[in-house]
DNA sequence: GGGAACAAAAAGTCAGACTTATATGTCACA
DNA sequence: TGTGACATATAAGTCTGACTTTTTGTTCCC
């Protein structure tokens, strides 16, 4: 599910980004445009656009009669969403995914507190929906359904929020419990405690108790940190 | 203070972002590469190469056969430093401000929380050093010398986290301030409550004292968040 | 009216020549 | 020996023109 892929360009890239981000290159690291394009069997043109992409991104930069250098880690633009997802598909993902979720445990709590001011009818009632469908799958193993219900009430939440700001991290939330569910261990079903804290949520936002909303989302934040802990000491 | 500027590129960039930014092309619009190439009086290569990295921020989407479409704010890349500074300066202005005001209450207050767990010595010792700045300043118009200190303050705080993704919003944070000594209206000397709270903030993180930090933080952001109602109502 | 063949349009790709900035080495001079 | 000016090589930057590929919209036939 790659956003790029389309055309050489694309291609080219989803090869190149996730080994940078993966550190395969140290920082300083210089890189030729000719060399790149030969390695990739792609015109100058085309590896050309590609370096721009990556020096937007600031995983490389580069400087006439010196190359392409790759930047030391701090410098990336770790908001950007394939840059994301080329970290989360590679060595350090466990100390990526421990980012986001501190990131959410941040935002999540802000967010819900924001929704239960702003929320329309129609997101109150798809929070509920949301949270019935989390509760209809909590049992016997129907981890694909919770995980698709759980993932919906999380975007509806930030979008509710109406800060685009917070909107637009809801593909890493997606990305987090999408994680949590198929690459991480999680044999068992979710954790009764979270299931009713949805459910609770969606009440409070419901009646615009955003002081709850906020409480709640701490606490439904707190468990994925917990669990986290657990699961990669 | 442009990051890019640097080469043909850049300068077709730093024009075609921003009107892109400001909506000057309703989403669903149509741009043809050849013409934009005409029009900026520069080769297809370049152009294309322009394309691309509005692609990646998702402020375009390029389609064989159509053209070059532009996307709705909803999916733009909000985060990218590049975006937000070509936000910062157009027409919506006061929107981003907020938004991204909303954005740093959320973040420092856990910020502050970790950074008093995990700070280093040094870093304690700036975050005094930068407070005792601020309170040298915070009197007869020093406004230059106060803003040089509350930016580099917020800045220890975000990277003593510990968190990468904190760390990032670090020139976020610096534009946010700098903003509102800069563009808003700002004749007076600062609250002195503000810069009592950043004395006691480096305190608290000295002593390792999170909850007290993440109390202080967010007393110093609800500020923040009060002044921007007052300034932009 | 619906589906298949066709034509046009725009991005995508490539190859090659030329330009420009700049890191680095050379050499003369102090 | 150190230092400054100058020359040179290098890799990115730019431009041009030709060709390919995909997709859309039309037309024509059943």
């Amino acid at each position: 599910m790659s956003t790029t892929g389309r055309g050489l360009h694309g291609r080219v890239l989803d090869t190149l980004g996730p080994e940078i981000t993966a550190g395969a290159y140290p920082p300083g690291s210089v890189l030729r445009t000719d060399e790149l394009a030969q390695r990739f069997d792609v015109s100058r043109s085309v590896m050309r656009e590609v370096v721009r992409v990556l020096e937007s991104m600031r995983l490389v930069q580069s400087r006439r009669r010196v190359g392409v250098t790759v930047l030391p880690a701090r410098e990336w633009n770790v908001y950007d969403p394939q840059v994301i997802r080329w970290r989360l598909a590679g060595a350090d993902r466990p100390r990526q995914l421990r980012s986001l979720t501190v990131l959410r445990s941040a935002i999540e709590p802000v967010a819900a507190g924001l929704a239960a001011r702003n929320a329309t009818a129609e997101q109150c009632a798809d929070l509920t929906e949301c949270a019935l469908g989390m509760v209809a799958n909590s049992r016997g193993h129907r981890l694909e359904g919770y995980l698709f219900h759980d993932v919906a009430f999380h975007r509806v939440i930030l979008t509710a929020s109406g800060n685009e700001m917070f909107a637009r991290l809801g593909d890493v939330v997606a990305e987090v419990l999408s994680g949590r569910t198929h690459h991480e261990v999680m044999f068992e079903d979710p954790d009764p405690a979270a299931v009713t804290l949805h459910v609770q949520l969606a009440e409070a936002v419901r009646e615009r108790d955003a002081a709850r909303a906020e409480k709640l989302t701490r606490e439904i934040t707190e468990g994925a940190l917990q669990e986290l802990d657990v699961l990669a000491p």
